[in-house]
RNA sequence: CGGGGCGUAGCGCAGCUUGGUAGCGCGUCUGGUUUGGGACCAGAAAGUCGCAGGUUCGAAUCCUGUCGCCCCGACCA
């Protein structure tokens, strides 16, 4: 490809909208424009990257046996109803009307079509198991899109949809994808980790995630050095901390005036963070619950929301809060609340708090002395905290470290929950009608894209890992008004691209350091020079992106040496 | 959803307080000189100032509404 003809608009500047790197880069280097917020268009060299890293998921798809279908974007509410999903999913949910005021969604996932068309064209145990997945865009209108491609309202999406037996025989279905997940991020040249995780609004049992670690990453995760343990923060489990047992003395009421939170309260009344409890309202369906941690703690709402099922789960307004307390949040506290009726759930580390301090439910007072069990009583207590670092392995009790890293991948093994609401049934060699249990497996691979640039990058750009680059090297002639050294490069193109190499060749009648300056945002992973010296010399100049130094290689060995360099 | 900010040439921005008919840098086009890390000179094209309404002799500027975009927050108890 000529740099001339190619549809790859450089910019000088930042564009101001971008907040982080792979954003920044991916539209300075012209592989992405932004369309409306959150959706893109992708440019010949963003194509050239998704085809990659498209290939590769195929490839390792295909060979663990899934077959590859096309499913329909636009979905019917029928089967969003059937699963009820279209209650479930909420806002995230894109919503359209067709003219005769159909109900249709733009899908967000496909378990109800995959699900559909499964139903009505298997029947028996001999066709199980049965893989299948697509490669598409994908829809989720976002309360907030932002981090350019890494959260978008449309996204390239493969999903992989596992329909077995029994569990056992998902289990198989499972670690194949496992395994295929591990080959791909691995041969896309990134450094990942997989992650046990929460399963979210899909459902189902098992699940775990795939995280490109990036010090942007919007996920945190634990791990832990001495073990293979790694879990999305979500879903560590938290070993609480015991409080010293001391005697119970009576509550007291304190004036704290102004006092709202916990650092103020901990400060006026010179009680540590650890001896304070906070009282969180939340509303969960309709029904509005309260959830005690300790003030140095932060609360994990997916947790409780596993103590305290629901559809829903967000924090009560103040409004909400006030005509519950007859109190404004800042001296709300679990003394005094009437259960059962309003439920309160406590993180374990409550329960063996003495002589604790909390909101009184009066304006400008709290209480001390407050005793668990004494002065108040619980609906339940559970781990509903947030795990911190350094805190205990729940497998081998190592200490934790915490990481960040972005979600490019993750599967499940969703169970009998779709096939169940969607009445997808087989019959086994007895002639037993069972549920199929199904599992989904999915990678984001535009966000995959944008997560290879968080991880790979420099002040002057993208530095691609070879396999997924959108092209592999880059000739730079530094004068195409000289004849020997444009014929050279000429030459020089046109036998590496028959040595089946992706090559552009730098034609435009620029001044070498625009050229240079373009390579390296560009982010090609390997680049030659073609001047005067380099050619008398009967040397070729060239660059890997990811090194400093220029290295100089004879003529007849440059095919070679840079097929070996792609590979290292 | 709450809070804040921004919409002026393809991109980045100034002008708005104090109304008087739009400017800078980069990019683009033409010609010339250059050519190893984002060159220089000369010339040129390019903007319904997001949109709608209002105030005014006159609105990018003031007022109202509306749309779009960005950021922060949504653990404050």
């Amino acid at each position: 490809m000529y740099f001339s003809k190619l549809l790859a608009p450089t910019l000088r500047e930042t564009p101001a909208e971008a907040e982080v790197i792979s954003h920044q880069l991916l539209v300075r280097a012209g592989f992405i424009r932004k369309s409306a917020s959150g959706t893109y268009t992708y440019l010949p060299l963003a194509q050239r990257v998704l085809q990659k890293i498209s290939a590769i998921v195929r490839e390792e798809m295909d060979r663990s046996g899934g077959q590859e279908v096309m499913l329909p974007i636009i979905q019917p509410a029928e089967l969003w109803l059937e699963s009820g999903r279209w209650q479930v999913y909420g806002k995230e949910l894109f919503r359209l009307k067709d003219r005769h005021d159909r109900d249709f969604c733009l899908g967000p996932t496909h378990e109800e079509i995959i699900t559909d068309l499964v139903r009505g064209e298997v029947y028996s145990y001999r066709q199980l198991p049965l893989l299948l997945y697509q490669i598409q865009n994908k829809y989720r209108d976002e309360r907030r899109p932002r981090f350019g491609l890494l959260r978008g309202r449309e996204f390239i999406m493969k999903d992989l949809y596992s329909f077995d037996r029994d569990e056992a025989a998902l289990d198989i279905s499972y670690q194949k994808m496992f395994d295929a997940y591990t080959a791909i991020f691995t041969r896309c040249g990134l450094e990942f980790r997989a992650v046990e995780a929460d399963s979210g609004a899909i459902g189902g049992s098992g699940t775990h995630e795939f995280m490109v670690l990036a010090s942007s990453g919007e996920a945190e995760i634990v791990y832990c050095p001495h073990c293979d343990y790694a879990a999305n923060i979500e879903i560590a489990p938290c070993q609480p901390s015991l409080a010293a047992e001391e005697k119970p003395l009576p509550g007291q009421l304190v004036e704290t005036p102004g006092m709202t939170t916990i650092e103020d309260v901990s400060a006026y009344l010179q009680a540590p963070p650890e001896r304070l409890i906070k009282t969180l309202f939340y509303k969960a369906d309709e029904e509005i619950i309260a959830a005690l941690v300790r003030g140095d703690r932060t609360i994990n709402e997916i947790k409780l929301q596993k103590l305290h099922p629901s559809l829903t789960l967000e924090m009560a307004g103040a409004e909400e809060v006030k005509a519950l307390t007859g109190c404004e949040p800042g001296f709300v506290g679990p003394v005094g609340l009437s259960l059962p009726k309003v439920k309160i759930y406590a993180d374990e580390e409550i329960k063996t708090m003495n002589n604790a301090v909390c909101g009184a439910n009066k304006y400008n007072y709290h209480l001390q002395n407050i005793n668990p069990g004494i002065d108040f009583q619980v609906t339940a207590y559970g781990d509903i905290r947030l795990m911190e670092p350094g805190e205990l392995c729940p497998k081998c009790g190592g200490s934790l470290f915490v990481a960040r890293g972005i979600e490019v991948g993750q599967v499940f093994k969703l169970g009998t929950k779709y096939s169940k609401a969607l009445n997808a049934k087989y019959v086994d060699e007895n002639g037993q009608e069972k549920p199929i249990v199904m599992g989904c497996y999915g990678i984001g691979v535009s966000r995959t894209m944008a997560a290879a640039v968080e991880q790979n990058y420099d002040k002057d750009g993208i530095i691609w890992p070879a396999v997924i680059a959108p092209y592999q090297v880059v000739i730079v002639p530094v004068s195409v008004t000289d004849q020997a050294i444009w014929d050279y490069a000429l030459k020089l193109y046109e036998k590496m691209r028959q040595a089946g190499l992706e090559v552009v060749l730098d034609d435009r009648n620029e001044r070498t350091g625009v050229k240079f300056k373009d390579a390296d945002l560009i982010g090609y992973p390997i680049r030659v020079t073609i001047g005067k010296k380099t050619l008398e010399q009967n040397q070729l100049e060239i660059k890997l992106r990811k090194e400093q130094e220029v290295r100089f290689i004879g003529e007849d060995d440059i095919i070679e040496y840079i097929k070996e360099s792609l590979k290292r």
